[in-house]
This record gives structure tokens, C-alpha cells and sequence, in this order.
RNA sequence: GGGCGCUUAGCUCAGCCGGUUCAGAGCACCUGCCUUACAAGCAGGGGGUCGGGGGUUCGAAUCCCUCAGCGCCCA
């Protein structure tokens, strides 16, 4: 037994039979973060000539808990750049948080209201601010941490904030700077208002949800002197204008339909398109607002759509952005009749005074209904805008704010990605980008908060003097006066988000960091804040910079519960990666959502069965575990052979695993390149598992252990451990932990060994020779040319496939899995048969195959008796189904048959196990399915245009199928012809 | 109303600028194995007229048109 042997107290021993990710995750995090390892400074690229490569983290909200989506999002940057790591860049990966404005001042002011009863104005503004910073000091930045649990190799000591003094600083610049130049400017519009938060959004941040509302249907009466024109209209095929009932007086009125019947509160004038005949009679005409004691114009603007409704709108400008626009034109007056809170006010009949809107709505609706003027309602499929923060219905309100003029803003943000200076994973997202840009409207920035960057502008309250400024005035710059105000709102946190990849460098000052770091390369990030986040991100690099920040925006999928849904607090389907992490480790975490993400799909986990979700990683990363325990074990401690050394001594089963994994590093390189990570994964898998694991590794166990030789243990010695180390690299990015672990561990080459240790860090990774200090420094693996080898695969394969089709008849007929079996081989090509006889030992490993007889074919049997069958088949078989005996050549013999691609049949005798029916079946079937195939390509062959047509190439693979068809057929044929005559 | 995308095995998805024994993977399922790296594993197996229809082509899951269903974004 060599038991002693296997477990020499090498280190390989002390790994358990499981991975336990808790016990080396941690470590090892702690371990490179301790090295610096994931450090970069400004001088490896000024000085040093490091090649940078640079992602900065969406930042997630200060007081946010990670959720899966962060998960997905955080992994994919780690892989990305691990890889460039490992490729030998200045890889510098930028964490941080942003302030949050509207999210983290409505956490703070719950929490005083719930603990005190207070409200912010209770409290004071500064007090307040104070209050945050105090929550923020010591809740907020706790997402960091736990993504330091999934693995995320952040250079964590440029950790920044959005509220940080460097980054407030580039926020106030900015301002200043798109002041100066006009660029920002303050005004009076109607802008999307939530009333719950108590402030201005951007149009980006007021969500439309579909809804089903009701289109209401208001009549407003003509004053007694337009009845005339009134009926004339009416005549003239005006559908809006009807006769009223009796009861209210018998005169004339017009209708209008609107969704929100409570603004009509706040109207100030009815419009039609000025070209509208059949209205054009009463342009100029009032008409009397009910419930109100007003009489409203009747204006003409070209805005109207004729052909939608009547043709006929109301005219709300307080309270609708179009309505809005219409009154500038035609000099409507402007009656705001909302507070803040979004509840009728003083400007509205004392009977709706104090309701809240959708209260007033239905007091509206029912006043109406009263006096005869509602004209019923009709259910209406709209998209009502909602707070994205809090998901109230937002109101569309004139208010006094700050805005970006985009326009100029946009069009080099536009050309780059035209003109492919910026690039869009997956490419379709530059269509949405583009158009979002194209059609670009003006950004509200203004938010009346308290927590965020206070806008820099002081108004004189003795002169009136308006000053936008870089350091906090202290008397007007105009009449010298002390009593300055300061504007009291605050800036959209996307405000300052749009600097992060340049005001994470210390931007304003032209510092080394910016100089070494800017720009960047990649950013990911959901398709949900590609016009939020993204797109200004450019903007602001062209217009501050001079360069975009980044030159591919990576936009990876939105994470869902198993029925599709977004996972959400509120529906209570979310799943907590820290949990994942805790149950199967981040490695598990991490394989499996890259395993899942595909092109511009969700990810799809379900949150009721997190064993059943997350087992592929946990899986994945066990297996590599046992993968490289038996690695560690099975090499031993000696010294290893540098792969030179062994080259003389490489068997086709090295050349063949050596070629394989330059494959792999080729196409994991290429799809790390297209950012195609799935496809990065399941190549991983492929290599590793399907070649690496699953047969590397059992044709090397009996070489290692000696019994074929010294030269060749030292080869398969020097060829697993370069293989080995290679794997690890090349899985490092996707599953870090559990490959830092075992790779800590490999013997490293003879030479090679001591130069650095584990954990230095100062290792170049130029010198190749010497070991490098930590797999997240070692070199990425390079595909070589010279080590692929398609004949050493092709032979490879053979095998594989005699191997398969050995077990497939085996299992077929019920041999016993321990059970030695002995084959026939009839007609192998000579470098087949020579393969079959090198691997004879592996043969009988995979298969229990004893011996290989080899036939010439044509029945012409090699005649050595076969007959032993050692396993169970001989005694349970009895005489039973000896019938169709022949004695002797085995080829000839009771057994089953298939054939394989390159024309072998393999035979294998099965007397007393064999049902000679099953095997016709089985035959015939296999005949079936290759004349189908013949058939095809016979048609296509007999096919003049696609002989003619077809690229010669093509032509030439189909007559090769068709001749491997054929052959496979025939050789079947005969067999099943053969067994047809029943010897009875 | 405008735009984008999706529909392939029971489930989640690859494959899609046409031609690999083209219909694949993982999970699930069935059968047999606790073979000293791994039962979180190994071996074998069943399962899909590639949403419907039409077209282009020597050849279509792949390209074009159309219909149906689903999803997202913008107005």
C-alpha cells in the first residue's frame, strides 16, 4: 500500500476532504490587503511606466446594506480587474460611497421622528446636518466592508465619499465654472416635484408607472353673450361644445378631459390649435371656470393636437409643463393652487382649501357631478411619474430652481460614442444612450435638502447682488455689505456623482493621481442609470477634462427572484449575499452569478432555495478544492522539473493537457476582451472540469505513482504542476479565494523557488523566472502557438471516444462496473492502434478494459483465444445464451458492437450477458440514424450548386462526413447481418 | 405614440455577420456506483418539429418580412 506515501505530512495532507470557505476567506483577504496587494500609486505609472488600468466603482449610497445586486455588479469589476492585474497593469479599482441627498436625510428624519417625535425644521439645519454626519459616521461606509466579504480587490485606501472636502471641492468648482459660463442657470419652470420628499427631481428621477387612471370629462358654461358663437361652433362640428340640461339654465358649454380633475382648480384658460375651424369663433371668447367665480380665456396655440380628444384642452400653467409653455405664449396668467405638500391652497375656493390632492380630486369630480358639469370619465391606461426614492406621486409644480443647460454638455458625450471612441457592452445601449442625448433636456440640480452640497450663491440682502463663488464670501463683492444669504437648497447627489472619475484623483489640482489614473477604462453598471449616472459621467469628462472617463461601459443585467420579479425590500425576495457568502462562500457566490451572466440577460436566483441557487458555485469551487488536494498530495514534496527539463519526456497526454490549456487561456483571454463573461466561465468549466479534472488527472495517477517509469513521474510531475499553476491564474479572476489558497501551496519548479515569498509584494512581475510574490500578481497566462497541438488532441480524442463507447456498451448490457471486459478492435488505422497500445493501462483504468485484440477486419479473426472474462459475466451467464456461439475469434463472437469515427469497430464480447434482440434494436437504430446523416449529405453532395457553390472547403469536409458515414454504416451492417441468421 | 430586446430541453440560458456527426450547457429527472482528490462526486441515459406563418439561399436556430405573446426604455 502506498498510503504512507500519499500523505507524506505534505502540506496537501492538512487539506479537509471539503473547502470551508470560512476559514479561508477571510485570511486570505486580510493577508493581501495587509501586502498592499491591490495598491497602486500614481509613480508606477509617471515613473515606473506601468500601463494603468482603471475602474471606479458606482458608488453606492453611504447608508445602502448590500444587496445582490451590488453582488453581480461588484464581481464583475473584481474580475475585470484582477485579469488586468494580473496582466500587468497598474490595475487601480476606486471604492466609495455617495451622500445620498433625498435617501439619507429621509432615513435620519424618520429616525428622529421616530426616537424623538421631531422634524428636521425642529431641529434646525445645522443641528440636522450635524445628525447625519453623526448617522453617517457610524452606520454609513458598512456596504464597503461587506464588499470586502465577496472578495472585491479595491485599492481601499483611496476609499472616497461624495461629501469628502477634495470632492466637495470639485462640486463647487464645477458649479462655478458652468455658472460662469452660463451654463447654469436659475428660473421658474415647472419641474417634477415629490411632496412627500418636499423637493424638486430631475426628469430622470420621476419614474412613469403605468397606470389605469380615469379621463374625466369637465364642462366648462359659456357666459350667456357666447351662447351664439357657442352654437355656431357646435354647427360646425365642435364635438367639445354641448347644449347643457334645463336645470342649468339651458345654455352652452365646452369640455375639456384631463386625468387630475383637481388642477382645474388652477385653470386659467381653455386651448385650441388656432387653425381649428371649428373652434375659431370662440377664440378670444371666456368661459366661466366652475366651482370657482373666475371666467378663463379661450386661447389658440399651435401645441394642440386637433385630432386628439376634442381637440379642446385646459390650461393649467401652474401645474403642467405644457400648459406651462402655452401660457408664456399666449400671456395666460399663472395660478398655482398646490402647496408644497401637494394640498389645495389659499389661491382655491375655501371649500377645498387643506385637501390633499387626491382628496380635492374627488371632491372635485362629485362638486362637479352636482352642478351637472361632469360629463363622465373613461378608464385610461397612462404613465404617472413617481418618486424613485419613495415611489410618491410626483407633481408637476412651478417652482423657482437651478438648472444645467445640457445642450452644449451633450454633443461631445454624443460624438463619442458615434464615433466609437466610446464603447457600449452590449453594443445596443449606444442607440438608447445616443437618443436619451439627442434629445437632451435640461437637468434640475437644485434640492430643497439640507443634506448634500450647498449651492455656492449668496444674494446681498441689501443690494441685491447675486454671487456665485469658490470660497465663502464674507461681504458683497458689489456694495460691501456684511448680510449675505446663502442659497438655502443643496445639489442633486448626481451632481457630484458625475465628477467621481476625476474628483476621486483630487480633481481640481492637477495631482499625480489624476495625471497616472484619468482617464479610466472600463465602468459597469446597470442600464438603469445610464442616463442618471453615466451619460453625465461624460459629459462632465468632456467638459472638464478635455477626454471621456472611460472608454467601455460594461452594462450587465438586473437581478431577479425565480418568477422574474426585481428583488426589492418590499416584496421581501431579496437575497443577502452576506448569507450566501457565510453558507457557501464568496468563490460560490461569485462563479455563480458570472455563470448566469450573459449578454444583456437578468440573472434569475431564487430566493426560497439559496442550496439550490447558489450549488453550481459551491460545486465549482469544491471540485477545484479536490482537484488540488490530489494536485498537492499526488505531487509530493520533491522538487519539481521546470517544464524544459522535461520536454524530451512529454507524453501525447501532456502535449495534449498542455494544448488544451492554451486553448483555454486563448479564448478566456478573448472573451475577458469582449467582456463576454459567461462565456468566460463556461470555458473555464470546460478546460478545468471536462479536461483538466475528469481526465488529466486520472491518466497521470498511475505515472505518479511511479509505475511507468522515473522519467515519465517527473514529466507528469513538472506538467501537472505547470498546469496546475496555470488553471489557478487563469480561475483566479472568477473564484479568487480557493485558487489563492492552493496556489500558496504548489511546489514551485526547481530555480524558481525563494525568490520571493508568498505575500512580498515588491516582486515585479517582469521577472518571470522568480515565483511571484501572490497569485494576484502572478502573470496572466499568454497562449503560445508552439503548445498547441492538434494531433496530440486528435489522438486524444480517439481515445476518449473508444473510451465512451466501451463504458456506453457496457452500461448497455449491465456489465458490472467492477468488471474486466476484453475488446476487439477490427480495422483500426496504425496510429490508432498504436495509441490503443500506449494507453493500454488507461484503457483498462477508464473502462476495465483487460485486453485490446486488434483485427485486421474482414472476419479474419487473430485468432488468441479470448475466454477468460474474470468478472462476474462468466459465472452468472451459465449456458443460457451461449446460442450463437462461435467459438473462437472473438470478433466473430456473441458481443456488442459500435463503431467509431475513424472507421473502428469495436467490439465487445458479452457471451451469457448479451440479448441478441436488444443488440439488433440497438444496431438498427445506429444504422437509422447514420443513413440519415449519409443521406444528407448524399443529397447535398449530388447537389450541382452546392458543389458549385459552396466554398471548396466545405465541400470537401461534407465528402468526408459522407464517407465516415457510410463507413460507420456498412461496418454496422454487416454486424447486424451477421446476427440476422439466428444459429439455431 | 416612438424605440429596443426576448421567445431554443421541465427550469435558467448558450449558440445568431448561414456550412464543426448543430441542436448544446448547467440545474432537474432516470439507472448504476461510498472506485483511497471530490457523493458538493463518478459513470451511463431519457428529453427540444429552435414561438406561428411566409420568404431569401445549394443550405436557415442563425438573414429578411409578417403574426402572436412577453419584457424594458422614452414621450
Amino acid at each position: 500500500m502506498s498510503e504512507t506515501e500519499t500523505e507524506s505530512g505534505s502540506e496537501a495532507a492538512s487539506l479537509p476532504p471539503r473547502l470551508d470557505p470560512a476559514a479561508i476567506e477571510g485570511p486570505l483577504f486580510r493577508r493581501s490587503l495587509e501586502h498592499g496587494i491591490f495598491s497602486r500609486s500614481a509613480a508606477d505609472v509617471l515613473e515606473g511606466g506601468a500601463d494603468p488600468y482603471v475602474i471606479v466603482i458606482p458608488p453606492p449610497n453611504v447608508t445602502a446594506v448590500l444587496h445582490m445586486g451590488h453582488g453581480l455588479n461588484n464581481t464583475i469589476q473584481d474580475v475585470l480587474v484582477r485579469w488586468r492585474r494580473m496582466q500587468g497593469r497598474a490595475a487601480v479599482w476606486v471604492p466609495g460611497t455617495d451622500h445620498a441627498g433625498i435617501a439619507t436625510q429621509n432615513v435620519v428624519e424618520r429616525k428622529l421622528a421616530a426616537e424623538e417625535g421631531k422634524t428636521r425644521f425642529d431641529v434646525g439645519r445645522e443641528p440636522f446636518v450635524e445628525r447625519v454626519w453623526d448617522f453617517v459616521d457610524a452606520t454609513g461606509g458598512a456596504i464597503l466592508d461587506q464588499l470586502k466579504a465577496i472578495g472585491a480587490s479595491c485599492d481601499w485606501e483611496r476609499t472616497r465619499f461624495t461629501l469628502d472636502p477634495e470632492l466637495s471641492r470639485a462640486v463647487r468648482e464645477v458649479f462655478v465654472r458652468l455658472y460662469e459660463k452660463g451654463l447654469v442657470y436659475r428660473g421658474e419652470y415647472i419641474i417634477n416635484w415629490c411632496p412627500r420628499c418636499g423637493t424638486a427631481l430631475s426628469n430622470e428621477e420621476a419614474e412613469g408607472v403605468e397606470t389605469d387612471g380615469r379621463l374625466s370629462h369637465l364642462r366648462y358654461p359659456f357666459p350667456k353673450e357666447a351662447w351664439d358663437a357657442a352654437e355656431a361652433a357646435a354647427a360646425a362640428g365642435a364635438s367639445a361644445i354641448v347644449r347643457l340640461d334645463e336645470g342649468e339654465g339651458g345654455g352652452w358649454a365646452l369640455t375639456v378631459s384631463t386625468t387630475r380633475p383637481e388642477t382645474m382648480l388652477g385653470d386659467t384658460g381653455v386651448a385650441v390649435h388656432p387653425d381649428d375651424e371649428r373652434y375659431q369663433g370662440l377664440v378670444g371668447r371666456t368661459v366661466r371656470l366652475p366651482l370657482t367665480d373666475r371666467e378663463i380665456p379661450i386661447v389658440g396655440d399651435a401645441w394642440v393636437d386637433r385630432e386628439f380628444g376634442t381637440g379642446m384642452v385646459k390650461v393649467t400653467p401652474a401645474h403642467d409643463p405644457n400648459d406651462f409653455e402655452i401660457a408664456k405664449r399666449t400671456g395666460l396668467e399663472v395660478l398655482n393652487v398646490l402647496t408644497p405638500e401637494g394640498a389645495v391652497n389659499e389661491n382655491a375656493p375655501t371649500a377645498f382649501q387643506g385637501m390633499d390632492r387626491f382628496e380635492a380630486r374627488k371632491a372635485v369630480v362629485a362638486a362637479l357631478e352636482a352642478q351637472g358639469l361632469f360629463a363622465g370619465a373613461e378608464v385610461h391606461r397612462h404613465a404617472v411619474p413617481h418618486c424613485y426614492r419613495c415611489d410618491t406621486v410626483v407633481e408637476p409644480r412651478l417652482s423657482d430652481q437651478w438648472f444645467v443647460r445640457m445642450k452644449p454638455l451633450a454633443e461631445p458625450a454624443l460624438a463619442a460614442s458615434r464615433d466609437g471612441t466610446l464603447r457600449f457592452h452590449p453594443e445596443r445601449w449606444s442607440r438608447t444612450y445616443e437618443e436619451w442625448l439627442e434629445n437632451i433636456r435640461d437637468w434640475c440640480i437644485s434640492r430643497q435638502l439640507w443634506w448634500g452640497h450647498r449651492i455656492p450663491v449668496w444674494t446681498c440682502a441689501d443690494c441685491g447682488e447675486v454671487m456665485c463663488l469658490r470660497e465663502d464670501p464674507t461681504a458683497c463683492s458689489a456694495c460691501g455689505s456684511a448680510s449675505l444669504e446663502q442659497d438655502p437648497d443643496v445639489l442633486d447627489t448626481w451632481f457630484s456623482s458625475w465628477l467621481w472619475p476625476f474628483s476621486v484623483f483630487g480633481w481640481p489640482e492637477e495631482t499625480d493621481d489624476l495625471k497616472a489614473f484619468y482617464p479610466g477604462h472600463t465602468l459597469v453598471t446597470a442600464p438603469e442609470i445610464l442616463f442618471f449616472w453615466v451619460a453625465r459621467m461624460v459629459m462632465a469628462g468632456y467638459e472638464f477634462r478635455g477626454e471621456a472617463p472611460f472608454t467601455d461601459v460594461f452594462l450587465h443585467g438586473t437581478v431577479r427572484d425565480a418568477k422574474g420579479r426585481k428583488m426589492s425590500k418590499s416584496l421581501g425576495n431579496g437575497i443577502d449575499p452576506l448569507e450566501v457568502v457565510d453558507r457557501f462562500g464568496a468563490d460560490a457566490l461569485r462563479w455563480t452569478v458570472l455563470s448566469m451572466c450573459g449578454v444583456g440577460t437578468d440573472i434569475h436566483l431564487d430566493h426560497e432555495d439559496l442550496e439550490g441557487a447558489f450549488s453550481p458555485g459551491r460545486n465549482f469551487a469544491n471540485k477545484l478544492w479536490n482537484a488540488g488536494r490530489f494536485t498537492l498530495m499526488s505531487v509530493g514534496e520533491g522538487a519539481v522539473k521546470p517544464l524544459a527539463e522535461v520536454e524530451g519526456d512529454l507524453e501525447t497526454t501532456d502535449r495534449w493537457i498542455l494544448s488544451r490549456f492554451h486553448r483555454a487561456t486563448g479564448a478566456m483571454t478573448d472573451g475577458l476582451d469582449r467582456f463576454r463573461l459567461h462565456e468566460v466561465v463556461e470555458r473555464a468549466h470546460r478546460f478545468f472540469w471536462g479536461d483538466f479534472a475528469d481526465w488529466y488527472l486520472e491518466v497521470v495517477k498511475s505515472r505518479l505513482r511511479g509505475e511507468e517509469g522515473e522519467a515519465s513521474r517527473e514529466a507528469a510531475r513538472a506538467v501537472l504542476v505547470h498546469v496546475f499553476d496555470g488553471t489557478l491564474r487563469l480561475l483566479h479572476p472568477l473564484v479568487p479565494f480557493v485558487t489563492e489558497h492552493l496556489w500558496d501551496r504548489i511546489p514551485w519548479p526547481e530555480g524558481t523557488d525563494g525568490a520571493a515569498s508568498a505575500g512580498d509584494a515588491a516582486a515585479s512581475p517582469a521577472e518571470a523566472a522568480a515565483r511571484p510574490a501572490a497569485l494576484p500578481l502572478a502573470p496572466w497566462p499568454v497562449m503560445e502557438a508552439r503548445w498547441l497541438d492538434e494531433g496530440a488532441e486528435a489522438t486524444f480524442a480517439a481515445f476518449q471516444e473508444l473510451v465512451a463507447e466501451t463504458r456506453s456498451l457496457r452500461k448497455e448490457y449491465g456489465v458490472g462496473e467492477g468488471a474486466e471486459v476484453a475488446i476487439v478492435l477490427i480495422g483500426a488505422p496504425a496510429g490508432f492502434r498504436a495509441s490503443v497500445e500506449a494507453e493500454a493501462r488507461r484503457l483498462h483504468q477508464f473502462a476495465r478494459v483487460a485486453r485490446v485484440t486488434f483485427d485486421e477486419g474482414e472476419g479474419e479473426g487473430e485468432g488468441e483465444g479470448e475466454g477468460e472474462g474474470e468478472g462476474e459475466g462468466e459465472g452468472g451467464g451459465e449456458a443460457g445464451n451461449h446460442a450463437a456461439g462461435q467459438p473462437g475469434g472473438e470478433a466473430g463472437g456473441v458481443g456488442a458492437t459500435a463503431v467509431l469515427q475513424n472507421g473502428t469497430e469495436l467490439f465487445l464480447p458479452l457471451e451469457g450477458l448479451i440479448d441478441l434482440d436488444r443488440e439488433r434494436e440497438r444496431l438498427a437504430r445506429e444504422i437509422d440514424r447514420l443513413s440519415a446523416q449519409l443521406r444528407g449529405a448524399e443529397a447535398k453532395l449530388s447537389n450541382e450548386n452546392f458543389t458549385g457553390r459552396a466554398p471548396a472547403e466545405v465541400v470537401a469536409k461534407e465528402r468526408e462526413k459522407a464517407e465516415t458515414f457510410r463507413q460507420q454504416r456498412d461496418t454496422l451492417q454487416e454486424k447486424l447481418d451477421s446476427l440476422k441468421v439466428d444459429p439455431t
